[in-house]
DNA sequence: TACATTAATAACCAGTGAGTCATTAACAAT
DNA sequence: ATTGTTAATGACTCACTGGTTATTAATGTA
């Protein structure tokens, strides 16, 4: 920890040949998941990614070999196994499955979809076809996690008869979807045009409470009431 | 209608100097429609576009001022007015509500999801911060008459007694949010990472299931009944 | 066939941005 | 203080791309 580290620790001006090896890498990663996130990968200048951490562009590539490589260590750094780690938490609930599934869904707004991290699903979901690998790994590593969390759920109602039998393939698109939508939403829509705005509390509350409502086994099979009647 | 456009009316390899002046904007907007989804508006290049279109760099530029302008057609055209044409048709839906819905959000699929003009969607929101004015203009002339459309459909059942009362500025979601995810998928993941194939008329049909019991009235009222059991 | 019109082209230009590198200066050690 | 090490800089290169324009050729007319 050298002294100037210690006078100018986070913001402010930073003198101009300040010395922080270590907090860089970190700091040219915020600065880029900012930038990628609101104006896409292409359209982000290397510079850009430089100045709003506060140094220069000679020393972004000082810690990344390409403006590519940098893209690949923002998805790969924010998308930190929030997932897998709320899952152990979950795993020991109490409580109805309904309540567990409304938990999970509030959970997940404060762990991901309130933070940065929430806009790399943006930025995949954006930039997929430019970058099939990352847009792979991600699925492996919060897709498909994600997916699983979201079915041990729905198994555990229907195992304990709350919850009507679901085709699970889809099932989990209930929950999952909103979600992505409200973090798209977030991210894009709600960056600019701000009549229409979107409460994120009241946006999964109606969800949740429509989902449950939808997917909880009643006295009387439901399932078939909407057609011919 | 010229000799040569008879002879080469579409594909196939076309003559250099062939001139064709009507046929060159719509096929210069679906060239560009489909790389804009695909790699974004930043990375994708003029020329490219104009290849695809079968033209040279030039010609893109005898049709379309600017390549923001190309932008702003390829958004304008294809919105076509699909969602207030339909909203016609469901004015005079007969049957249950619940059909209707249904109804809805399948002709949704075949009329527009299913469609090139999908990919508006994903262009739309991942550029949004980069073209707020093309947002706005998309927030205006699409997602709100959704919204209303939707809104309709609910306040109908709502008002037959078959839905319960529901917090309608947030109760439209729990239809538009899976198809927007759905169209999402299709331009993102679903055209690089193939595992996890998502067939759309079985995500509908889920989809639609889980909602609609979820908003139908039940001779006991459910709302309440998640929580404290 | 000769000519006028204009759609289309391809060579060109200027601006920009990714990536490099010689130079500068902070820090540690002596 | 002096010196060696290396983090940081900013000026530079070079490829590329949006946009322009002089030239070419397709078409219609007489």
């Amino acid at each position: 920890m050298s002294l100037s580290e210690l006078i100018c620790p986070i913001g402010a001006v930073r003198a101009k040949h300040a010395r922080r090896k270590e907090a860089r890498p970190g700091e040219l990663l915020d600065a880029a998941l900012d930038l990628f996130v609101a104006k896409g990968f292409a359209a982000t200048r290397a510079e850009e990614v430089a100045a709003k951490a506060g140094v220069s562009k000679g020393t972004l590539f000082l810690y990344f070999k390409s403006k590519e490589e940098l893209f690949e260590a923002v998805v790969r750094e924010n998308i930190a196994d929030r997932i897998t780690q709320g899952m152990a938490e979950l795993e020991t609930f109490e409580g109805t499955t309904a309540e567990l599934l409304r938990f999970a869904m509030f959970e997940w707004w404060n762990r991901v979809g309130n933070t940065k991290a929430s806009g790399i699903t943006k930025l995949v979901m954006s930039e997929a076809s430019n970058f099939p690998t990352i847009a792979a790994f991600y699925q492996d590593n919060v897709v498909k996690p994600g997916h699983q969390l979201i079915r041990g759920i729905l198994q555990r109602g229907v195992d304990r008869g709350e919850f009507r039998t679901l085709d699970m393939n889809y099932a989990v698109y209930s929950v999952i979807a909103p979600l992505i939508f409200l973090t798209m939403w977030k991210h894009s829509i709600g960056t600019c045009c701000q009549d229409m705005p979107l409460d994120p509390e009241s946006f999964i509350k109606s969800q949740a409470d429509i989902v449950v409502n939808g997917i909880l086994a009643k006295p009387e099979t439901l399932s078939a009431t909407d057609g011919k009647s």
